[in-house]
DNA sequence: CCGTATCCCACACGATACTG
DNA sequence: CAGTATCGTGTGGGATACGG
């Protein structure tokens, strides 16, 4: 059991990597993180996700506070995603984590 | 088979994911941004990891190339691992991950 | 000291079909 | 449209023991 100085020390990016780790929680933030978006646009945008999966994985960044769901009454449903105030402190990283994927396939085009 | 146009778009996210994915790497990451390390040393440093574990992360973080490993010929062994010029690109997102898991717990401690 | 060998399992992830 | 229901699988991750 480790102390408390130890976790404070860098267990936040594990703490992080609970949160926003997986396969398709960044991506769906990025996407998210330039508008609201329905479920259906998010399922066409994400390639390969399945809705069961989508879903998972919102209903997931909704509990950790990251996006907000609104549900509109009314026939045929309609559901909106956004970010939260909290999934929009995401902007920058993400943004540098795709620059940062841009650079290191540029750099490694050589196989 | 998605066009090159929609993969240069969002899907260097995921391809960044693809190198520094997965439960260990980010960790180890940061304790080697840190400075240079010695097997043994990472082995106690993250608490919970197997000896096995640590092999497969550092191997594939060397097969990336964020990551160089260094061999000194002697007994007993003695190997160190340090951050490549890749690896050490990624102090600043490491850095805000950890400052943004640090916001976050914060945040989030009112359960 | 720095790993491998062997065995094992949960669960993240997926395919397909169906419904309010 | 926005999801469940059901079923299936690969592999990321782990425990323990041993080897150069």
């Amino acid at each position: 059991m480790p102390r408390i100085d130890d976790l404070a020390d860098e267990c936040t990016v594990e703490a992080a990597l609970e949160v926003i780790g997986g396969k398709w929680k960044l991506v769906i933030l990025r996407h998210l993180l330039d508008g609201t978006m329905r479920f259906g646009e998010l399922d066409r945008a994400l390639d390969g996700i399945t809705p069961r999966m989508l879903t998972r994985q919102l209903r997931e960044l909704e509990a950790d506070g990251l996006v907000l769901r609104t549900v509109y009454p009314q026939v045929p449903p309609k559901v909106e995603y956004s970010v939260t105030e909290i999934g929009e402190s995401l902007r920058t990283i993400t943004g540098m984590l795709e620059q940062w994927g841009q650079d290191y396939r540029d750099r490694t085009r050589d196989a």
